[in-house]
DNA sequence: TTATAAAGTTAGAGTATCCTAACATTAAAA
DNA sequence: TTTTAATGTTAGGATACTCTAACTTTATAA
């Protein structure tokens, strides 16, 4: 059984690697908010367990037991988000902060329950894969709204970033998934849009803000 | 903000003291299974934080502060376990150990949804009075099953112990709170009862049953 | 009222998690 | 290719929480 620090670290590593599997000390360092030299040895003590591979002055990389049980965290995680957003009638602004707390909760019942009640959902309430019990998750392959051009028209699909301010953001603008955007233009020198949507029919969007939504 | 170990202790001594609010360190001891020693230096550090009066040799007392702080994890505690049975279909059996982890997060708003949905209950799933903001509760005085006597009609009110095996017996005899009881005869030598209820006519009910069992 | 038992306290130590300072290695720049 | 900067590691120490062993005080029993 993994102490509430540990799933955090697992959780940071495997968030950082996405997927790949691998990131530096330094790296996760930063990540946490947790200096070298203690994130060095709790890597060595991970390692111990078999769920880092660790080798001196090498990048770090989740074993297969690793990458399982962060996928758990981050299942409890999203699980928690979406229960507090579709069951308890949070905002997707208010969710994040309760969510790293409950996700330490060592009860499967509790989750399942959770998962149970909402339909065995696919996608958190910021678009992010909801991680199954075996620990896998499908990665939908969305574009970064910056990356669209003048004239499309896409649907929001996810948020890269979920801080409060962001999402406060999006609400202010009525921007929220599910909303069909239309792309009126494209600003060369600062990477800004001007795009129509619902009611609103000209709204400009920072390159920032452009780069944390995905779309498709 | 005190931690998760800080709460325990503070929930372990309110419950001892029972409303009166004393209790002595060997009994905080056996209550939390955490040695004499370690019990004594908490209380000095509490002391400090002025939760707990404590003055050597003497009984422990929570002062006001530490009895309002301790209400409000055993509000959180109660008011988990209402939403576990009320809202996600837990039996009264099965919530007590969730509730023990869910009591240690810090999210007012989380525990005030929880209150909100349930339509501000006045106890828990074990008959237990959940205190309000202010850390007030009133314990209705109920009378122990094994306090009453043969030819009385009762109904169930509350548990005084909720452990895992006590409830599923109750669960095995179709009892639960709420159920009006009729007290057929009473054996002098043991305390045990015959009672009937529902559709059971004489069921045996031992006097350790009849003495966690609390009625009205 | 002593002798004994129970309860309470102090001292010293261990684990988990974190830090700073100093040193070592690797990567980047000159 | 040396020099410098960034990254990684080791050493030593701090805090929170826990323990055992030894000692003190209070309560109980002779
Ligand atoms: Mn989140
Ligand atoms: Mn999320
Ligand atoms: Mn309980
Ligand atoms: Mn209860």
């Amino acid at each position: 059984m993994n102490s509430l620090t540990e799933e955090n670290y697992l959780k940071a590593l495997f968030n950082l690697s996405g997927g790949k599997g691998e990131a530096t000390v330094n790296e996760l360092s930063r990540q946490l908010g947790i200096k070298m030299p203690t994130v060095n040895s709790m890597m060595k003590k991970l390692a111990e367990k078999k769920l880092v591979l660790y080798q001196s002055y090498k990048p770090l990389k989740l074993t297969d037991k690793g990458r399982k049980e962060a996928a758990m965290v981050i299942r409890k995680h999203r699980l928690t988000e979406m229960f507090l957003v579709e069951k308890m009638g949070f905002g997707w602004d208010e969710v994040h902060q309760i969510a790293e707390q409950v996700e330490h909760i060592h009860a499967p019942v509790f989750f399942e329950k959770m998962d149970l009640l909402l339909g065995f959902p696919k996608v958190d309430p910021h678009g992010s894969p909801i991680p199954d019990k075996n620990g896998k998750m499908d990665w939908v392959n969305y574009r970064k709204l910056s990356d669209c051009n003048a004239g499309e028209a896409v649907i929001l699909a996810a948020v890269t970033h979920s801080s409060d301010e962001f999402l406060k953001f999006l609400n202010s603008r009525d921007l929220g998934l599910g909303v069909k955007v239309k792309i009126k233009s494209v600003e060369i020198f600062d990477g800004s849009m001007i795009v129509s949507y619902g009611k609103r029919n000209a709204e400009a969007l920072s390159k920032m803000v452009c780069e944390n939504l995905l779309v498709h």
